[in-house]
DNA sequence: GCCGTTTTCGGCCCGACTGTTTTCAGTCG
């Protein structure tokens, strides 16, 4: 799968086109980059369709560049930008406050071409002296460089969670706040964030900016304006604060959610109607004449609530996870978006961990955790034989842990059903177990943990051979650590509809898998199930992260397997 | 360079903050 990679080679022909002071090309080449990497379809098996050009933002010119790339592994038109200005740009620009022009003038005027020479001409007191520039943008690149170099990293939505919670209420609680919403990709659930938006109205901002950039927890503060400012907090999360007046806080919401793709989509909608949207409202100006500037000009037709502003573009309010531009807004002006599952229609859990395994607590202790939670039941589900870990079970374990899980669902102070069952490894010889073995289990969970040049075959095999109930973390990514597994989708989906397999949406930070989009592109092919995969009391709490990522996906509730109560789940292995 | 229920040519989202200026360019979101 070569889509991110050529989604960051057009992203860096962008910035080169951008240094030549190219109008639109940066855009368009942007466009691309973007729609390429966002592709559920891998961009090899798209070329070789010949259908390259159907991707949004591709044309003739870029789609023979793309083509170029892929059969010969280079790309002329890009090494001849590079050689006109051989800069590491991706790295460069990844330092706050540097773009493409300031790169090209850091080059030519003092050759800087990696981070390190960039390091060195600050520090020798070199930058201060160019043009434009003083002992301030010097100070402030010696700053950002040091975050630059340990990399760009986007925080885990499951990290970002408890210190967005915190600071959100520690807002709201403070008398110079009243309103406080955390936006942002945070909102949208995004499996990971860059920083963490806060938008909120104030009745004295000055005085709400003062408190935001003098907490206790702010290491830096990176801006203080009249009404945004960027503060730095222990762990190196960037906090974005902006204040509104009240009546623009639903127009607002909107743009500070975003996506980016989203919003440019309701303002295209806008203009249509000869109306502007931005951050204030929604504005007629069909009869303002073009030099008139400024950011609430036009009569104004909207802004207090999101739900008002949807609703004068003839819209439906759209849920924050699905404002990605993949179809949410056709849907919304049909009225046609899906009725999402929630986390309050969550009844089951079907993969937790017990110290038989690598979990850290008891079966006991992780049914009593799960009561407390609200769930009906749960599914124990230790490792099994060819785990790449230490303690798994054999089959003796297994038959020890079965009779402890009959004495906890005959626990009267409990009102949780406990069952049993096992996530299996899928290895080259199969799940590794026994077909009585499997026969035990209430449900057969099945994963790999290991990186097998032949996944899809090797997936196959075993939905074939096994009577699997779910597939689990289906492409064994960890986020910013391990790449998904290149499995065939199209036809492991298929495979597991037609062997009644649920796919697993895994709700612990590192994985979130399946990954979101690919929820969306198989929701009508198969059933999901969301599970915390949980290896303490405490990551039971996890499932609400899963559930977001479901939700990113387009779910309903009738999509999610663990939605059912206890006595359909039932029905529906048997079946 | 891309795109089109008006268009195959003429548009392309929009505003705040910073640093260095003295009216603005560059960057960011």
């Amino acid at each position: 799968m070569k889509n991110k990679e050529l989604a960051d080679l057009l992203y860096e022909i962008g910035d080169f086109l951008e240094i030549q002071e190219e109008q639109y090309k940066p855009r368009a080449y942007r466009t691309a980059a973007r729609n390429v990497e966002s592709l559920s379809e891998d961009i090899e098996a798209v070329h070789e369709q010949g259908e390259l050009e159907q991707i949004t933002g591709v044309g003739e010119s870029i789609a023979e560049k793309i083509a170029e790339y892929l059969e010969t592994g280079e790309l002329a038109y890009y090494e001849e930008l590079k050689s006109d200005l051989p800069v590491d740009i991706d790295a460069i620009t990844s330092v706050e406050g540097i773009g493409p022009k300031t790169a090209k003038k850091l080059y030519l005027e003092l050759g800087v071409t990696t981070l390190e020479d960039l390091e060195r001409a600050a520090e020798a007191g070199e930058i201060a002296g160019l043009e434009g520039f003083g002992e301030k943008s010097q100070q402030n690149i010696l700053d950002n460089l040091e975050l630059a170099k340990r990399g760009q990293e986007r925080m885990l939505l499951g990290r970002a969670f408890p210190i967005a919670e915190d600071i959100e209420s520690r807002l709201q609680d403070s008398k110079e706040f009243n309103r406080v919403s955390i936006v942002g990709s945070f909102r949208r659930r995004r499996p990971t964030v860059g920083d963490i938006d806060i938008l909120a109205t104030a009745d004295d901002p000055k005085a709400a900016i003062d408190t935001f950039c003098t907490h206790d927890d702010v290491k830096d503060v990176l801006a203080r304006g009249e009404t945004k400012s960027s503060v730095i907090v222990s762990g190196d999360l960037q906090l974005d604060l902006r204040i509104v007046g009240p009546e623009e806080f639903g127009a607002a919401l909107i743009y500070f959610t975003g996506s980016k793709a989203h919003n440019i989509a309701l303002r295209n909608r806008a203009i249509e109607s000869e109306w502007k949207l931005n951050e204030y409202g929604l504005f007629d100006v069909s009869d303002i004449d073009a030099s008139q500037t400024g950011q609430r000009v036009g009569e104004r037709i909207a802004g207090d609530t999101e739900k008002e502003v949807y609703g004068a573009l003839d819209l439906a309010w759209i849920p924050p996870e699905l404002r990605e531009d993949t179809g949410e807004i056709p849907a919304a002006a049909d009225q046609e978006l899906p009725d999402l599952v929630e986390l309050t229609d969550i009844r089951g859990d079907l993969q937790v961990h017990t110290e038989y395994s690598d979990g850290s607590n008891s079966v006991y202790e992780m049914a009593e955790a799960a009561d407390e939670l609200g769930r009906e039941y749960i599914l124990i589900s230790d490792h099994g034989p060819g785990a790449p870990i230490p303690d798994k079970l054999d089959v003796e374990a297994f038959d020890r842990q079965q009779a402890e899980i009959r004495d906890v669902n005959e626990d009267d102070g409990l009102d949780i059903t406990v069952l049993h069952g096992i996530e299996a490894e899928i290895t080259d010889q199969g799940l590794g177990i026994s077909d009585e073995w499997c026969d035990q289990c209430d449900l057969v969970v099945a994963g790999i943990h290991s990186r097998p040049s032949n996944p899809t075959e090797r997936v196959l095999r075993a939905f074939r051979e096994y009577p699997i109930d779910v597939f689990a973390h289906p492409s064994n990514r960890l986020i910013n650590e391990r790449e998904p597994l290149e499995l065939e989708w199209d036809t492991v989906m298929d495979a597991a509809s037609d062997e009644d397999i649920a796919i697993e949406i895994n709700a612990q930070p590192e994985r979130l898998d399946l990954d979101w989009q690919r929820v969306q592109d198989y929701r009508d092919t198969v059933r999901y199930v969301v599970s915390t995969d949980a290896h303490t009391t405490r990551e039971l709490d996890l499932m609400h992260l899963g559930v977001a990522q479901a939700r990113r996906g387009w779910c309903k509730t009738a999509d999610v397997l663990n939605t059912c109560p206890f006595d359909e789940l039932q029905l529906i292995d048997e079946v």
